[in-house]
DNA sequence: AGAAATTTGTTCGTATGTATA
DNA sequence: TTATACATACGAACAAATTTC
């Protein structure tokens, strides 16, 4: 017995097929509450129910008193979503280093053929900077720009929407992760050494050298970031 | 100026609390809709709103007549949204390749040390039929059946939830590409011998060869699968 | 088995704040 | 400033499904 449609999926529904088939674009206005509920053959609270679950989803924004626009800006929405999933499966820290090092080791390769003079810049000079602080917390951030860097310059929008995903995770739900693994950069020079490698392999256009560096930073995770 | 908190938003932000916070877990039974309306100052409405979002993401079932139950079953839910995100953020086919080879190299790895004989025996069933049956649609089943276990075998959720999520992709989206890759089978026997040996190399514990297969397997996708 | 109570599904009406011309 | 269109939010009502007694 197939379950009946819900009335609010008839808007959900609604929406993504003019968005599949091209009628809707990035900023369009839908029509007004009152006009999808006539059209769609339900009321305006169902109507509403279903343009919440879109706007949960970074598809549609609502602004008081002028109307319901698509926006398409998932990219924070699907990071956080990602997130808060994980989060309620259950997180295990050694999975999230496996489900990392398969992202940077792909974007080392796609990284070295594509990364553009200003990423490479970048990354050097939080390569420089993360060798100099003194601090805990700029060590922390200096290293996650540049495993972001990496990403980014794969220009592969499923390593980038997934990285942020994981980078908000750990953020939100693992803080500490980041923090024990950075502080052992004092007693062991392999991490600071795995991330000198890593940099100067993307930036150099030395792809053995650099999946050297993602391969080294992540055998130290594994070894003494527990 | 802070954008002001929608009504709906208290029942979405309420339950995300009592999910971290460990007062709700899996199959129990919110409040009725009248009572968290009362409790969090809001119409019912706004509250059906909210539950309507959580509903969306798989964290909520309403049942008609019984109540709101904490559901925690996103793994369709999540690659069905994941899918439609990526759809509309547009879909570049080597972009899915790279990603799928990123999650199945490292699953290589995992999997090696963690596959199970039942695993292993599914696995060689369907090589022994991918090379045996001779319609299309048969093959891209085969096909794709062995990835899945390669990557199921893995038992790292986050490739699982995400290999998940880009079948669906293809399933949907781009429906064509998977029959084009597999359609090469006759013409060129490199496929063959790279399912073969990712089959092998995972089922023998013999890392190198499964590597060596997955590689070719991609290969083989960016060369002819266009 | 059946009636009553509870709960979600759905709709309508109304008041209010906001944006736009 | 005014008028109109629109989203926001609440309350009430009834239908339909489920649970309880």
């Amino acid at each position: 017995m197939e379950r009946a449609e819900k009335s609010y999926e008839k808007t959900v529904d609604h929406i993504k097929k003019e968005l599949l088939n091209g009628h809707l674009r990035t900023g369009d206005r839908l029509p007004s509450e009152r006009e999808l509920a006539e059209v769609l053959g339900s009321s305006r609270n169902s109507v509403r129910e279903g343009l919440r679950v879109l706007e949960n989803l970074g598809v549609v924004t609502s602004c008081h008193g002028s109307g319901n626009f698509i926006s398409l800006n998932f990219d924070e929405t699907m990071s956080e979503l990602l997130s808060f999933m994980y989060f309620l499966k259950g997180i295990r820290e050694d999975q999230v280093t496996a489900f990392r090092r398969s992202m940077e080791w792909e974007a080392m390769y796609l990284a070295v053929e594509r990364i553009t003079d200003q990423e490479k810049a970048e990354m050097m000079g939080h390569l420089e900077k993360l060798e100099a602080v003194q601090t805990e917390d700029a060590r922390v951030q200096h290293d996650k720009a540049i495993h972001e860097i990496l990403i980014a310059a794969s220009h592969n929008d499923f390593l980038i929407t997934n990285y942020k995903a994981l980078n908000n995770l750990m953020d939100r739900y693992i803080r500490s992760m980041r923090a024990r693994i950075i502080s052992g950069m004092n007693s062991h020079n392999m991490l600071a050494k795995a991330h000198r490698e890593l940099v100067e392999g993307v930036v150099g256009g030395d792809l053995e050298k650099g999946l050297h560096g993602v391969l080294e930073h992540f055998r130290y995770i594994e070894e003494y970031g527990k």
